[in-house]
DNA sequence: TGACTTATTCACTTATTAGTGAATTATCAA
DNA sequence: TTGATAATTCACTAATAAGTGAATAAGTCA
């Protein structure tokens, strides 16, 4: 009866480590199912602890959610500001900008489902994060002043709104990825094979900068 | 006991009617809550059908999401073909091109949803289709001959893939208007308002032709 | 008009699932 | 080393949801 433990599952406690096992887990099965999708008895045998844990820690499915959400969004937030485009040359800043969104969805597929889900529930989960404001991409701003240099050095067109163009970027990417399922199924082609997926970062770099510059 | 009938509940019997309408029912109800949400329970109140007859049509909740998906493309395909785009001068073309996949979407926000769910389960849905290969939009031969018709009376740039363009195109709004929640939450705009949405349509066409026009 | 087929309803089962009450064990401070 | 508190487990409930068996009513056609 005694017989030596088959796995060592450590067995010391500690909040935040369960806490955080628990994020990530949930993390994998939303991004996996979405949030209706979404098993609680899944994601407490991820885990590898008690289901009722998770409500001990996050209170209910929703939370659990809105948790997730939050620390996807802060992780981006933590990689965009690692890409100082400040010091670089207009047009050299913005292919930078298309190739970080295009990289940074195909490394972190889970964002996309993730938003996907919060969307098809109105942003409901966000709105009632109260982080939600400081979500806002500092990235906007930055866009702007580089759009500025850009214009005052007659390199790029003028008038364009950082939002809008910070959408189509992101827009890009998110929809060849995020719909790569359908896509290649319906042209009957792999979108994601290295040649594929070179090819569409070398056409999104042409369509921005396309549209950016004056001609 | 033999009280007239409150409401004037059609009792025909009509077998493509009823089959109609727990397609049109089953599209709400996955547009708004996706696969996982849906409930076969609300598709049959929706409908005022039975939910015994749900499964005497389509036998289960992935067969009934794979006709609802089916009838979504046969829709947009059909919307598409009413274009006739090949009369038009090239850049024209691609600038209606760009006009009709804006407003569908925005007619058609269950289409956005719908699609979001069946990538969600990696397209199986329409893998496992019959009619899926038809699905293929004959769009984008079309717009192969425009591209190259514009190529060569030297309006339009050389080497463009149609496949990538109409997916840019889809892209721009799509992205748009089924991420329209969370953007809007976290740019603290609101991008529905008409302003915003003309706003959106003059950039995305700007974008487009500002890439395919030589300069 | 009656027999036959098909559409439709009703009542039910079985499994799943979000969520909870209460007991238990580890850790830490005194 | 004890007592308190926080972390973790266990056993359970109540509701929901997909799916089914069998009866019934409406058309249809001989």
């Amino acid at each position: 009866m005694s017989a030596q433990k088959s796995s060592p599952v450590i067995k010391t406690r500690d909040a935040e480590r369960s806490r955080a096992v628990i994020l990530s887990a949930a993390l994998e099965e939303f991004a996996l199912f979405g949030l209706g999708g979404a098993r609680i008895d899944r994601i407490a045998e991820r885990s590898n602890l008690n289901k009722r844990l998770i409500y001990y820690y996050f209170t209910d499915k929703d939370q659990l959610f809105q948790a997730v959400l939050e620390s996807a969004y802060e992780q981006i937030r933590e990689s965009e500001k690692k890409l100082n485009l400040q010091s670089l040359e207009p047009a050299t800043a913005v292919r930078k900008l298309v190739e970080f969104t295009w990289n940074y969805y195909l490394e972190h597929p889970e964002f996309l489902t993730l938003l996907n889900s919060a969307n098809l529930h109105k942003a409901r989960h966000i709105q009632e994060s109260p982080n939600a404001r400081a979500l806002n991409s500092p990235l906007i701003e930055l866009l702007g002043e580089i759009l500025e240099k850009g214009r005052l050095s007659g390199e790029f067109r003028g008038g364009i709104d950082p939002v809008q163009l910070y959408v189509s970027i992101a827009a890009l990417s998110y929809f060849y990825l995020s719909n790569n399922a359908t896509l290649s199924t319906i042209f009957g082609r792999d979108l994601m094979s290295p040649k594929a997926k070179s090819e569409r970062l070398s056409h999104m770099c042409e369509v921005i900068l396309g549209y950016v510059l004056r001609n």
